[in-house]
DNA sequence: TATTGTTATACTCTATAACTATA
DNA sequence: TATAGTTATAGAGTATAACAATA
């Protein structure tokens, strides 16, 4: 980035024009979002874990009973997508899903034994990892980096 | 996000608990994400731009006869996907691809007169909603938030 | 042999809408 | 009628590896 060169694609030591792109959020979180997914594969890829049932399986044990939908906007995700996820994680014996009495429409969603087991060894990997990532900011940039990004997303 | 309210899923008025995600970097920009491309598809989708290509033309428009492997690199986006995203631009009139002489391996892109009509067109609209996208941060916060995004991501 | 790009395949994630069951 | 969740289908994005052409 830097916008005093003279861009020529053809010089490999040429720093490429963003053309305004790297003063917009959207993009620059695009391109975060590319670099937390490569990390997080490199890293954590041989545990097996990924990004998306990890964070729901940590959500769940917290909030045991969880319902479907409340779950998929935790995520922000879409509730036929969270279906077939957490269909996938009960097949693998992580999750227990009833209705009760009560609401027969409703699905609660609580953690096995197996699926706290599997929390309780992975979610420490993950936050280990999530904290340790070489991402270039200091400790107190992280801080206001996490307060900016929770303030962004309104959560 | 009220780590003293007691978790109970069944009130819907109770918020849930994160578990430790709500201070994880690599959550949280999965989370801005999402609200990025929902954002945009609702603003910007009606003038059938998406956020990939238009990025890439933007780019292109910047640094004309850009290889494909430079524009991988700049979008974080693998070479064989620059491919077809690169072919139907192409097949759609806005970008022209050509091998140079000295090296015919290379391939060089170059926005069509199309390609720059649509890039004037469009790359205004979408800074014009990045800018003005409800994220609830104030001008000073979206500096910080912008620079600290690009040590995050090494831009 | 190494580099640049292409093709093919498969898998994940997402969007949408129609559907079932229950309230 | 409205709500909670399910199913089906299609599309975008991505990863991977095998491949062709050129250097």
């Amino acid at each position: 980035m830097k916008p005093e060169t003279a861009p020529d694609p053809r010089d490999m030591t040429a720093e490429i024009e963003f053309g305004g792109l790297e003063d917009s959020c959207g993009f620059l979180i695009t391109i975060a979002q590319v670099y937390v997914f490569e990390q997080f594969h490199e890293v954590l890829g041989k545990y097996g874990i990924r990004p998306g049932s990890m964070s729901a399986l940590i959500i769940i044990g917290r909030n045991p009973g969880i319902r479907h939908g409340a779950l998929a906007d935790a995520l922000r995700i879409k509730l036929a997508h969270m279906t077939k996820m957490l269909k996938s994680l009960e097949s693998e014996g992580l999750v227990r899903r009833t209705a009760p009495p009560h609401d027969r429409r409703i699905v609660e969603v609580h953690l096995t034994d197996k699926g706290k087991r599997y929390v309780a060894e992975n979610a420490p990997r993950l936050f280990e990892h999530d904290s340790s990532r070489p991402d270039g900011l200091t400790a107190a940039e992280k801080k206001r980096f996490i307060k900016l990004l929770r303030k962004f997303s309104g959560l």
